[in-house]
RNA sequence: GCGGCCGUAGCUUAAUGGUAAAGCACUCGGUUGUGGUCCGAGAGCAUGCGGGUUCGAGUCCCGUCGGUCGCC
């Protein structure tokens, strides 16, 4: 039922196709995020005509309250939502740190230049012992409890096509130490994860590979998660301090990693990114990425274009006629003007969202469409060339 | 007409008689396994007007204009 199988590959880059029981997703290929099953301001329908394929939904929002055993009882998350398109939940690891130790320290899974400071250690409400995490729930402030047990018990409920394994995703701040720590106990997560997962067969898991911003530790993860029986692989976790230290580190540490992960696999990049990060990070070998960035952006009113980010509600563009991209053929660019959105972004209307969520879409989408041509054309090495130096034109 | 209360930034409000603040709005930046959130920085020609008391008035006094409530 599942099958994952490179049809060229270039360099380290692949392309390929991974077959699951909803249907086939051509890789390398962007996961949208509908994190409580909606995606903000498109329907799946929408989404699946700009080209998607496939889509996110986390397990942590159906947990807190126990929604994946609502779900269950509907049929599982296609019964429920009312699509055959395929799925993956992930395991509700991060959310332990973005909404935990990581909303302490005013971080996300990217540090901004601004708030480096403290220790790595965490604080606050979220308690992490070899069983499990412990933590309130940023919903109502109850008690929750996650173990790699539990976790995967909500994903078979919610019965996505691919899952994750439940693991640690640590703090940019976190020391070396720390990180050792943490990885020895997201080792064992995922032991336990298999363990719990043993004889399905309607759904395929992906290990994940941790380490942080520690090359050996990364090189480490990557070898011993190889060497469980996961179909695919995440990589997960932080990859380094400041903005740019990251993203090269970032770009360092899949180099080495798509070395010590097996060829024949799927590789998940979880939680990135932005357009530059995913034609870079397929150069080096990842298959799949997972980001809120062209939703999240899109309710903040800021658009991607082949000329780098633009927030719309800025003042420059109040009586700008031009599309939001001139080199883009998507629905907005070819019908609405800059200032329209401004406004309807100022106004913070329901349809400026809609518009901009449609735009980044589409472009993230159509850019994963144009990675796969010119794989296919052995050019990828001009497109991450040309798409780079444009992107950051303005930025 | 008489009496009370109120006039501070574009808006809503602070400020024992002692350097006129804050929030919103505005300008710019940030947000990477989703909180339409939040954070950071910036720009603001503000005490209705005219007098008086005082070393010093947004604050006290007189007048005036505007608003508001109450009463014939």
């Amino acid at each position: 039922m599942f099958n994952f199988e490179i049809k060229k590959t270039v360099g380290k880059a692949r392309k390929g196709v991974l077959k699951t029981p909803h249907g086939e997703i051509k890789t390398p290929a962007f996961v949208p995020v509908a994190t409580r099953g909606a995606l903000k301001g498109l329907s799946f329908e929408d989404c699946s005509v700009l080209g998607s394929s496939i889509f996110m939904i986390n397990t942590f929002h159906f947990y807190c309250r126990k929604e994946y055993e609502t779900v269950e009882r509907a049929g599982g998350l296609h019964d429920f939502l009312g699509i055959e398109y395929p799925l993956m939940t992930d395991s509700g690891g991060f959310q332990v740190f973005s909404l935990g130790a990581g909303r302490d320290q005013k971080t996300g899974k990217i540090l901004s230049d601004a708030v480096i400071k403290n220790e790595g250690k965490r604080k606050g409400n979220v308690q992490i012992k070899e069983e499990g995490v412990l933590f309130r729930s940023p919903f109502d402030g109850s008690k929750v409890e996650i173990t790699p047990e539990k976790s995967i018990e909500a994903q078979r409920k919610l019965g996505a096509d691919l899952i994750f394994a439940f693991d640690e995703c640590t703090s940019p701040l976190a020391s070396y130490n720390y990180q050792k720590e943490s990885l020895q106990r997201t080792h064992l997560w995922a032991e336990r994860s298999l363990e719990a997962f043993k004889d399905e067969k309607k759904q395929a898991m992906f290990g994940i590979v941790q380490g942080g911003k520690f090359p050996d530790l990364r090189e480490e993860g990557a070898r011993f998660i190889s060497s469980l029986p996961f179909f695919g692989f995440g990589i997960g976790g932080s990859f380094g301090e400041s903005y740019g230290d990251s993203k090269k580190n970032m770009y360092s540490i899949l180099e080495l990693l798509s070395k010590n992960l097996p060829p024949e696999k799927p590789r998940h990049l979880l939680g990135i990114g932005e357009p530059e990060d995913v034609v870079e990070s397929v150069f080096r070998g990842m298959d799949l990425f997972d980001c809120v960035i062209p939703t999240r952006f899109a309710r903040h009113g800021t658009a991607l274009t082949s000329k780098g980010r633009i927030n719309i509600t800025g003042a420059a563009y109040k009586e700008d006629s031009s599309p939001l991209d001139k080199s883009c053929s998507c629905q907005v660019c070819l019908g609405y003007k800059r200032s329209y959105l401004h406004h309807l972004a100022r106004k913070k209307e329901i349809y400026g969202i809609i518009l901009l969520s449609h735009h980044n879409l589409f472009f993230m989408l159509n850019l994963m469409e144009e990675i796969r041509e010119a794989i296919e054309n052995d050019n990828l090495k001009d497109l991450k060339r040309d798409f780079i130096n444009k992107y950051r034109e303005n930025n």
